[in-house]
DNA sequence: CCAAAAGTGTTAGTGATACACCCATGT
DNA sequence: ACATGGGTGTATCACTAACACTTTTGG
């Protein structure tokens, strides 16, 4: 075949993002190989040849993070989702290996599932705050900002923060979650008005107890899909 | 190297509008080699081992589709836009040479520009009503479906309408590419009292006669460059 | 009764929508 | 004078934004 020669490395690369102790927080592996060997970088590595991408995605965040069922369960629905929002980084010198072409994924989960994590193999990959990287690998700043400007965006076109919450939640822990994501203070008389007109929630008929104050109810989303609210696009008569 | 056999062929295709005869229309090409022999296809092709995407995307749209200077020029334009909205076709079957991954471009260009080229090359390149496209090669029609739906969100999210009209216009053509676009009549009033509140058009002193009516005022854009219209985007207090 | 977070309502302002008439021109 | 498309204004409604007090609980 005439382009034989014209032939390009294919990578994927994770952007997992969460919520510890009050921080937007991603995680990050250290190399353990040449290029960049000992920095860190984005979950991710080559597709192969008869894999898709979503697969290839998944196989490497599990190989690198070697996270357990309970987070493949999850990646599976972020996989659902992303395949809307995959983004190519392909500058030519990119990677010193040679034309290595990447795409990026977002996923975002939640603080609790985290926790399991966190703890099993914290040498190889760790959580950091997305104020306070480290120095990293390739181009996986410029993808991680990226990727940061995409959930922004998303978290206030769609109803992706069901995500990063477990299935049940206060408006508070919603609320908490929305600042973090935006680094932004939001007054919680219109922000629990703008949630509930937008209709994604549902109420419980459950409240949580928690320190000496007033016990707060429950909500869950109605959709665990990945939705636009597109009424806030459509905005020509 | 560890992955030497996991490399892929990588291409660009380009889904180029226009306005022509109040319809919206695509530049497609007859193709001349196997495989899908003869039927229609996006212009696009190979990417070389050590050319930026833009640049192959730029080659092969002069290639296939003979377009002249003025048109390269504002390809130009286009290819800074459309960076930040590059998608990727990477399912394993997608073509039958082997493991080929797409990254596909979205243009935009006026009707005059376009009236220059039809003319030359009209055997291999034509235009094609959105509405009555051919039988696609590979999966090119889900590419030109998600482009078309890209080309509505950017044209209300962003002032990229600039690349569908002359450089003056009035109102009404304005109005009249914002209709075919979307597919959607238009109240003339609402129309031009929200163009003007997004303050991306120039008033200028020149008037259009044509007809027997009264003579239409003409604006121009204040930026040729891609602007997100954010304010409308940022929607939490 | 005190501390702490939950929960809720009003007002003013801005933009969205729906709608109808006069204006400038050529014939 | 009339036909044609250009150009404009107003009233209603919905959402945004700013802002403070009462409720429920544990200690």
């Amino acid at each position: 075949m005439q382009f034989e020669q014209n032939k390009f490395y294919l990578t994927v690369d994770i952007v997992v993002f969460t919520i510890i102790q009050g921080e937007l927080k991603i995680v990050l592996i250290k190399r353990k190989k040449e290029p960049h060997r000992g920095m860190f970088a984005l979950p991710g590595g080559f597709v192969n040849l008869h894999e898709s991408l979503d697969d290839a995605a998944k196989r490497e965040l599990h190989e690198e993070t070697g996270l357990k069922e309970v987070f493949l369960k999850r990646l599976h629905v972020f996989a659902d989702i992303n395949l809307k929002r995959l983004r190519v980084f392909a500058d030519v010198n990119r990677d010193p290996r040679g034309r290595v072409v990447t795409v990026s994924y977002l996923a975002l989960i939640d603080g609790e599932t985290v926790k399991l994590h966190a703890t099993s193999d914290a040498e190889l990959a760790k959580w950091f705050s997305i104020g306070n990287l480290p120095e990293l690998a390739f181009d996986h700043r410029e993808i991680i900002e990226d990727a940061l400007k995409e959930l922004r965006f998303e978290i206030q076109m769609t109803n992706i923060a069901y995500q990063l919450l477990g299935p049940k939640f206060t408006m508070s822990e919603l609320k908490n979650a929305y600042e973090i994501v935006l680094d932004k203070e939001l007054d919680k008389r219109n922000f629990s008005k703008r949630i509930k007109l937008l209709g994604i929630l549902r109420p419980t008929t459950e409240t949580k107890m928690e320190g000496a104050h007033r016990p707060a109810q429950l909500f869950e989303f109605k959709d665990k899909e990945y939705t636009f609210l597109k009424d806030k696009i459509n905005v020509f008569v």
